[in-house]
DNA sequence: CATAGAATGTTAGAATGCTAAGTATTATCG
DNA sequence: CGATAATACTTAGCATTCTAACATTCTATG
């Protein structure tokens, strides 16, 4: 529903359109993006929901499922979240008995991450509730156009990344 | 309190991927598409807070130079967001003196929100930055791949938007 | 060896966004 | 006309994400 627009309802007071216009969220990239972005969120969410996993959740699970014992410090890199952010999903996954924390003997500043039994019996499931999530987004797409498409989202990134201001 | 056992894999904390990597994030668009969109979004956060203006606020302010006076139920549809969502954004925005909220004389349900003059004046500057964010982000792409992108995450969008469960 | 600085995590506080459940007003229908 | 339904908005509570400021532990330098 959110993402529905310009549904012209036969609306209220004073509409001024004057020049103003000029950047209509049709002809931005970023709108276009950020819809795309909570589609993908709000269905994933709702999905992930049937096993009591939350979004956060999930993209720790999916680094953990490929690499288990991970510090805090790894883990937010690879995940791309800042280190507040994922001590806070992995409090989350401790509490619901996905992951057990580790102080590591080497380093005791390092908390290394571990996947529970639980966590590892649900991977294959979840990792084919997400490729179902990713064939249905990109249904009636052609092969080419989404590698059109993969290419410019990792530039657009990138070019943003690197202005960083 | 054994801990730090030489994990059962043997090795160092970076297991291998054996053959789970099923659906590594680099082929989800999903993982691209939040990427992006958090790209996005750091960088408008960063540039508007030199106008004391948030993210959040930038959204509805984008709505109301096109059409002022709407009810907030018309705002959230335009802005795409839950009305909720949509009441303390404003209620932000109110404080921050950008709006003032007026109840509708035909109907005392609803609520009309008007710009101020502080938020008009701002309308033409903040319209550039955003232009100028979209312009950095699609620097050295083609037209015809922008074009492609752009009918794609449209296409994905309403794809996800359609099962919406 | 002591201690300054680097590395690792945490807490605190703000903003964004959601669902579910409430209040108030208006519309409908029996 | 009065009960009920539909609308418009708000409150409450959760999850996600950030920055800034803190605590703890290790490393390096004198």
């Amino acid at each position: 529903m959110p993402s529905q627009r310009l549904l012209k309802t036969g609306h209220s007071p004073k509409t001024k359109p004057r020049h103003a216009a000029a950047f209509p969220p049709r002809l931005s990239s970023g709108y276009l993006v950020r819809d795309a972005h909570r589609a993908f969120q709000r269905l994933l969410e709702r999905r992930l929901a049937a096993y009591g996993v939350t979004r956060g959740q999930w993209y720790f699970l999916r680094v953990l499922w490929i690499a288990d014992g991970l510090s805090q410090r790894e883990l937010s890199a690879r995940v791309g979240m800042m280190e507040p952010t994922t001590a806070i999903a992995l409090r989350s996954m401790e509490r619901s008995q996905l992951i057990r924390r580790l102080r590591a003997d080497d380093d005791r500043r390092k908390v290394q991450v571990f996947l529970t039994a639980k966590a590892k019996r649900l991977r294959n499931e979840l990792l084919t509730l997400a490729r179902g999530i990713t064939a249905e987004a990109e249904a009636g797409i052609g092969p080419r156009d989404i590698a059109t498409f993969r290419r410019v989202v990792r530039h657009m990134t990138a070019n943003l990344d690197r202005i960083a201001n």
